[in-house]
DNA sequence: GTAGTATGTGAGCGAACATTCACTCATGGT
DNA sequence: ACCATGAGTGAATGTTCGCTCACATACTAC
């Protein structure tokens, strides 16, 4: 027996991925992904360096993992909603209403995306599912289709999002306790009363 | 003269600060802060590293320096702005004029603030200007006044930075060239729209 | 001239960092 | 009882990067 051996505790190995992955999300969140180190990560999850690279084969992969693969799955789920709707105006207040669920579900993640965007974007390839692709995209239909006017186009494209957006990032700024969903009303009349001006 | 001597090209010190700030903050946007290191910079500007803690003390200075500068100085801006009207709506109306004009005159410069925001927001301190404590004072006086309905207190903070800041950001992301203060007239009339419910 | 000051330069330093790897050992199959 | 497997470990390694400093050059004053 080595000088150096120590008791290990076995864990689930499941439970040790999803271990990095919470505090890896946490700490991204709270100093951003390059001012976290992997010793940072570790120690806060109480695993050794190497555990880490078991599991993912960077720092840079780790990051990117947890953003494409949340990323592309609010994307998905986003175009699914909008194929049981048929209105602008219901597609509208069930997009609305998924980016309140989601935040409340997870607003640490929800954070990480949307802070993270920017660095991140670079990497996100045409073919990924988008859910900026796919909110353009109704957008235009409904346009096409005479359900909001024309002229407004641009600032009813940003519009949708930014309202839902801005209210959630006044909250992961801010100190704001109560949940979206509960303002999930007041955001979609809101948006409608900016599209169907 | 030492074998290792050089034609040294001297600038103005003057532009030579300057071009620093327009590389740095070219590159700080570009990348991201922490993934600009100071041979990007020095190498990107043609100057060599030691010119650099010529005029910063140190990159994190550099980067605070570029922030806080422009940060307050806009906050003053748009609070002498306040000053010289009355109606919420002519407040709402010139901060959203004031919003686009600054994204046109320097979309560089209007994205850093934004993309750095979460980073660099630990560093500002209360006594700091800002523009999201004057924002939310106008609010809150033009809903004491009864201007816009309490109900809709939340939404509306939000919303007055959302529709344009949301604009802003769809065109930092995306390609558009048209300039923000061509839209301002219905940026401005779609946040009153939302405001007046 | 020469002394003094301001500015520019880039090789080199050291600390921090991501990553590797030889090793341990709990577990499950035979 | 024995072996095979692979998750877990953390000291060691090589690299990156912010920053320093000895020196070079230019400008100013005398």
């Amino acid at each position: 027996m080595s000088e150096h051996s120590l008791m290990v505790a076995m864990r689930d190995p499941k439970y040790t991925k999803e271990l990095i992955d919470e505090t890896a999300l946490r700490l991204f969140v709270e100093k951003g992904i390059a001012e976290t180190t992997i010793r940072d990560i570790s120690s806060a999850a109480g695993i050794a360096e190497g555990t880490l690279y078991r599991h993912y084969v960077s720092k840079e992969h780790l990051a990117w993992e947890l953003f494409s693969k949340n990323f592309t799955a609010f994307a998905v789920e986003l175009d699914q909603l909008h194929r049981k709707h048929d209105t602008l105006k219901a597609k509208i207040d069930a997009t609305i209403r998924h980016y309140c669920t989601f935040f409340d579900k997870d607003p640490i993640l929800f954070s990480y995306l949307l802070l993270e965007l920017h660095g991140q974007l670079r990497k996100v390839t045409p073919d990924m599912p988008n859910p900026v692709t796919v909110l353009r995209r109704f957008i235009g239909e409904g346009m096409a289709r005479g359900e909001i006017p024309r002229k407004d186009r641009e600032i009813a494209a940003a519009m949708v999002l930014g309202v839902v957006l801005h209210v959630a990032v006044s909250k992961v700024y801010g100190r704001t306790k109560q949940s979206l969903t509960a303002l999930a009303d007041s955001i979609v009349a809101a948006a409608w009363r900016v599209l169907e001006a």
